[in-house]
DNA sequence: AATGAATGAGTATTCATTCAT
DNA sequence: AATGAATGAATACTCATTCAT
């Protein structure tokens, strides 16, 4: 019965909507389930036939969002880092990225760049689940599925997809904690708390929305850039 | 009766911290009043013989937490920019700040990072308020003790006392918008985040706090110096 | 699905039963939540969803009440009055009520006292509800809800639904405040504070409930022909 | 130390005056402590050195109202019936009254009438607390100090000292329940009432308080004498 | 798939009263 | 006589969750 079933993933969508936006305006413990109900105009009871609980709906908002970072960042990782590698453009020891040549340092950085403006484009359409990560994230004890899950995508064993897929092009591949930590701290913390805080900076400024996203992917670029060059990331051609 | 005021001072102060660690650790709604009153050692309704509610003791944290940004702030101000103009070692047109000669440009910008240095450590002492600030601060309707509070200080008008201060010593001082949403971005945001985030992170890396902490400062002093050179705040002199 | 709707209001009429009971009992204030979710056999949140607080489910009695007593006013004047009116038998000048004869005087004495004893017996029906009505009423603050609604159906517009219906049929219609004023005191707030005391007039005399009824009645009625006989109220047949 | 003692007095008084204040707004309930403290400008501990508990504030309150009325109530029967039994005017027999002549009469009614009177005047001064008498009297349960005390001063016993006094000038004197109903009900209710609700009723009429006082008066005192004559309680000479 | 009714375990807040000084 | 601090026992109200249909 295709017709039941997409009436069902409407419902289903509708619920997980309207939960992320509740959420991520009056968090997590303040949402109550009646107004869930009310805002997507169905019984309350029905929440419980699709989720198991309240927390079950974060859960899932959450985890699409991190399916959704990891097939992006994969995807990147595939386009730019594995092809590059069986290209023979590019070759990667422990903590170094050796580069063949010049342009392909250039080709790199451009789609680095890119690859940016993408995650920043998918924070910012996305940025109610963002709000809610950062601060669901900010809660000790309760839930471990906050922004912390991130991290995953930056460990060094093969659970983490983007880590085995580069590793499976350059078995070399590997990195120390403190260069993924940072970034991570100079890297997804700023994005995400750019996304989680673009509504009010809005609010707050006469810029458009455009304008305001131009200003921050043009800074984080430049930090990033000045984080990246010279350091143990990317490394010009060893001759 | 100094000795009696002690006293109540002490069990006052005694919520207000306990409070503060459960705000962090749990957030404000997660956190139970029972629980505060059990870590503190008091009964329950003295916490509501000190605090109308339990809002009010977050706000209380809260807005302390704002008078000593202030009043660091503002010695910032006063102990430095006041002080140069006075000297006649900086003038400021509109949005452009002149200094004498490159000495005192060192002299300021040395200045600027010691002031970076206090608030972050600031900061990290006060990061369980800091965490607090983070996440009620991404709640809607809970805006007004939030963080966007901090922007006040970056206000052009003579509410904003750091305003006030230096446009005391120079009628001329004022700045864009712009200006002033990026000195919170990339001035206010980071720092707190990475207060907020502190212990997490040191839980995640073998870094010690103090590198951790030092790590950050040459990057965000770095970020800010990026920021500052070169643009409409500090400008070389115009001899 | 009625059977369905018996039950719920049945539910629902039984708490507030149970809630009329011992707000007489108790008065209001002393009443506890719990105690009306035990006597009425339900759980304390189920109370909470038929009724958003306690204070609601006095205004629910209260209001049921003077629907009841309003509908038996209008009953009377649209029977008695308004009739009469239309018949020729009655002229309303102002203050003055003019009757054709002295059988129509007779006849409208009949039915005014045919109207007191069904108020009466409805308010010693009600005498639950009339207890509260008494001492919720003298309770400041709360008046809007108080025994002096009642004085609305005095009023001299057409919002009062009795006015309103017997100035439908004649126009001329008015009266004094002094009247209405007395029209209260001797005549509704004795009633109500008869049936509000009745049981622990019962309690202290050897007297029946029927003996106790009739004693009120006839002195009711003697009292209220007083003060209506010879005066601007009922005027004999001016020929 | 009188000094003291007057201090001590003026403070307690001022407990008691503002309590009763409260209570007839409120209710005895709804009235908090704090409240009485604050608004007598005392600390809330005081109150607790001067009364054993807020209730006993309520008993001392309606104690001294009973203690008047019943001085009031003494004086009239010591100085009318007492005085005119010894004068050999007036003869009691079981539920008769009979006097020596149509003189003795009139006397009589003239001062029945000053005595309603008077006890008009004190209802109405002390008409806050017939507000409370008036509801607190409607709960059962816990207050037995309620209105009903005052029918205590027309019991049959000796420890009714109004009885106790006329019966001691004439020891046939005794009178049927159904009168002492009587007495009561169309006696002191309407006179309590009449105070209780005289700010409401002064709130909703134009009348001045002395007109609204005397049109009750004139009233009640006909209905009384209405009731008085050709009945059981007075009694024409016997011839 | 959908709902109205019902519930257990909380949850902030209140309040009369007491204590120490 | 007077007070600031402290407390135990409520007390109205909430909320996620379940049940019956």
């Amino acid at each position: 019965m295709p017709f039941q079933k997409e009436e069902t993933e409407e419902t289903k969508g509708r619920i997980l909507k309207v939960s992320e936006l509740l959420f991520s305006e009056k968090g997590f413990d303040a949402t109550r389930v009646d107004q869930i109900a009310q805002n997507a105009g169905v019984n309350k009871a029905l929440i419980y036939y699709y989720f198991r609980s309240k927390e079950e709906i974060l859960n899932d908002l959450v985890q699409s969002l991190y399916k959704d970072i990891e097939a992006i960042s994969l995807d990147f990782a595939h386009k730019h880092v594995v092809q590059m590698i069986k290209d023979g453009l590019l070759d990667i020891k422990e903590d170094r990225w050796s580069f063949a040549n010049n342009d392909a340092i250039r080709s790199f950085m451009r789609n680095v760049q890119k690859f940016y403006r993408i995650l920043l484009d998918f924070a910012l359409e996305h940025r109610r689940t963002m709000r809610i990560l950062v601060f669901e994230s900010l809660k000790n004890g309760r839930h471990h599925n906050g922004l912390f899950h991130l991290l995953n995508l930056l460990n060094k064993d093969d659970k983490n997809p983007i880590f085995k897929t580069i590793r499976e092009a350059d078995p070399d591949y590997t990195y120390h904690d403190n260069t993924v930590l940072f970034k991570f701290f100079f890297g997804f913390l700023p994005l995400i708390s750019f996304a989680a805080y673009f509504d009010d900076y809005k609010a707050t400024t006469a810029l458009s929305e455009k304008e305001l996203r131009n200003l921050f992917l043009n800074s984080y670029q430049s930090t990033m850039s000045y984080w990246v060059s010279g350091r143990d990331i990317l490394i010009w051609p060893s001759v």
